[in-house]
DNA sequence: GTTAGGG
DNA sequence: CCCTAAC
């Protein structure tokens, strides 16, 4: 198992720099590297740290949001997110590749003013420190930025103590977690990506470290988590990596091995989705100290994000193989761009030009094109030999799922009787179903059916839309009944259908109308 | 081609 | 699950 670095490891985020929507409080690059952070970074042992920028997703309901919200957001963060870190590597000669890459997308609210920043790494500490920020470009927008590590594997992780000594030494203040701090469950992971030179070998998922990093104590909305959830999966996505298993409850607990190499029973069922060829995609893009971000509102529709980045230069890291792949946007071309001039000014030198309208266009294009890329590529989240875990001893949910139904599925539906026999929904299915009105609300039973995302269609493929829409009838009505009512069938062995879930539909019921 | 609903 | 009206 590849030691990856413990929370307690992980760096204090850094501040972020909030980019307005006026041009003249556009920051440089510069402003987002977070004082100290190298140094913390050398006295923790780790090869480099980075920051992605925030990015922020405005007012965005998760019913109606276009996903492409998100993984602009995701783009953005995780195209800066890399750039910095190939570059704080190389900054740092970092001698070996990335051994270990962490990303994880974080949800900021707006900071009151002044900002005070709190992280509870294990709740062992709170990490407190001041800084006045720009205002918001809206008052309700959400930030996700994210941080990364290198480091080299670490046998053991960092003990607070050292990790509260270098933070001193950096001018960073630890306090002790505040009391009323409660380890929640994990919302979500985070992604990792493991790497060696020449290449990733593995993707995980960690769920072991929270993204509450950044967020505030209290749990976070059931919205708030889809938000987080979705685009963690995106990042996944985007990453070339699919999600198996369940991701519920905030953790995704069953781990189905599969595939990824070097990951054990800790790790959860991720595995690659893009072998050999697509690995190790070089990044092409620019260095975070060329790149800017724009924020920009559009009207009502609040469309706040454009990102642009200057292409290639630093060609030494550009094409190397060496560097972790985050997306597959990188490779692709950007078309040319003309700046915003007086915006820009400062930066404009190292950016090049980017007109926010082309850049947003691209990064949509760019969202289909690994789309596509993902289905044509043997983007099978595993066939459909699915290793459904039966809830123990339950009626073996042997399925034959249309043997394959190698796509059409018809011959087998033909062959088998005339009538169409009587095919229980297994859990992962429903669980599939969930996850999928969590990410797009209900009545999108054709999109649902669709999601790439967490592997959602490939569960669904035997489920017809109307399949799906008539299961979330059955599952509403289930969940609309009585708490009492509800907990009792959980004990009948003849509900496999989880109380958590339920009650995540009724949650999801909830918050249908709105 | 999809979705809402009754059967 | 099926069937159909209504989009």
């Amino acid at each position: 198992m590849n030691a990856l670095l413990e929370l307690s490891c992980a760096p204090p985020l850094p501040h972020f720099m909030i980019v307005g929507e006026d041009d003249d409080s556009l920051g440089s690059a510069d402003a987002w590297a977070a004082p100290g952070l190298a140094d913390f970074a050398q006295l923790c042992g780790l090869a480099a740290v980075a920051v992605s920028a925030p990015v922020p997703i405005a007012g965005v309901s998760p019913r109606r949001r276009a996903s492409s919200d998100l993984v602009d957001s995701l783009e953005s963060t995780q195209t800066l997110l890399g750039a910095s870190l190939v570059d704080a590597c190389a900054a740092a000669s970092a001698p070996e590749l990335p051994s270990v890459m962490r990303f994880v997308p974080v949800p900021v609210s707006p900071p009151q003013q002044p900002y005070a920043f709190q992280q509870q790494p294990h709740g062992t500490a709170a990490f407190h420190r001041q800084h006045s920020y720009p205002a918001l470009p809206q008052p309700d927008c959400s930030l996700y930025g994210g941080y990364g590590v290198i480091a080299p594997q670490q046998p053991q992780p960092l003990p607070f103590a050292a990790i509260a000594q270098a933070m001193e030494q950096c001018g960073w203040e630890a306090h002790s977690a505040p009391a009323q701090y409660q380890p929640q469950q994990p919302a979500v992971g985070g992604w990792e990506v493991h790497g060696a030179a020449g290449g990733i070998s593995s993707y995980d998922l960690q769920p072991g470290f929270s993204t509450q990093f950044g967020s505030h104590l209290p749990i976070p909305s059931p919205r708030d988590d889809r938000m987080r959830r979705a685009l963690s999966e995106e990042a996944l996505h985007i990453g070339g990596c699919s999600l198996r298993g369940s991701y519920a409850g905030g953790l995704a607990t069953r781990a189905e091995g599969e595939t990824s190499e070097g990951s054990d029973g800790d790790t959860l069922g991720l595995h690659h989705a893009q072998d050999a060829p697509a690995r190790g995609l070089p990044i092409s893009h620019s260095a975070p100290s060329a790149s800017l971000m724009l924020l920009e509102r559009s009207g009502s529709n609040r469309r706040p994000l454009v990102h642009g980045h200057a292409h290639g230069s630093r060609s030494g890291l550009a094409a190397s193989p060496r560097t972790v792949c985050l997306k597959l946007k990188a490779t692709r071309p950007r078309p040319p761009a003309a700046a915003r001039a007086a915006a820009c000014a400062a930066v404009a030198a190292a950016v090049g030009e980017a007109s926010p309208r082309p850049a947003r266009q691209a990064a949509r294009r760019s969202v289909a094109i690994s789309a596509a890329a993902m289905d044509d590529d043997d983007y099978s989240y595993g066939s459909d030999t699915d290793t459904e875990p039966t809830p123990s001893g339950g009626a073996s949910e042997e399925r034959r799922s249309g043997g394959s139904a190698a796509g059409a599925g018809a011959g087998s539906a033909a062959a088998s009787g005339s009538k169409k026999k009587h095919n229980p929904w297994s859990l992962t299915e429903t669980e599939a179903l969930v996850e999928g009105v969590r990410l797009l609300g209900p009545s999108k039973w054709a999109e649902i059916k669709k999601l790439a995302v967490g592997g959602i269609a490939d569960v669904l493929t035997n489920r017809s839309a109307v399949d799906i829409k008539d299961k979330w009838r059955n599952l509403t009505r289930v969940a609309k009944l009585p708490k009492t009512v509800l907990k009792a069938r959980a004990h009948k062995s003849t509900s496999d259908i989880p109380l958590e879930l339920l009650l995540t539909v009724k949650d999801l019921m909830e918050m249908g109308r709105e």
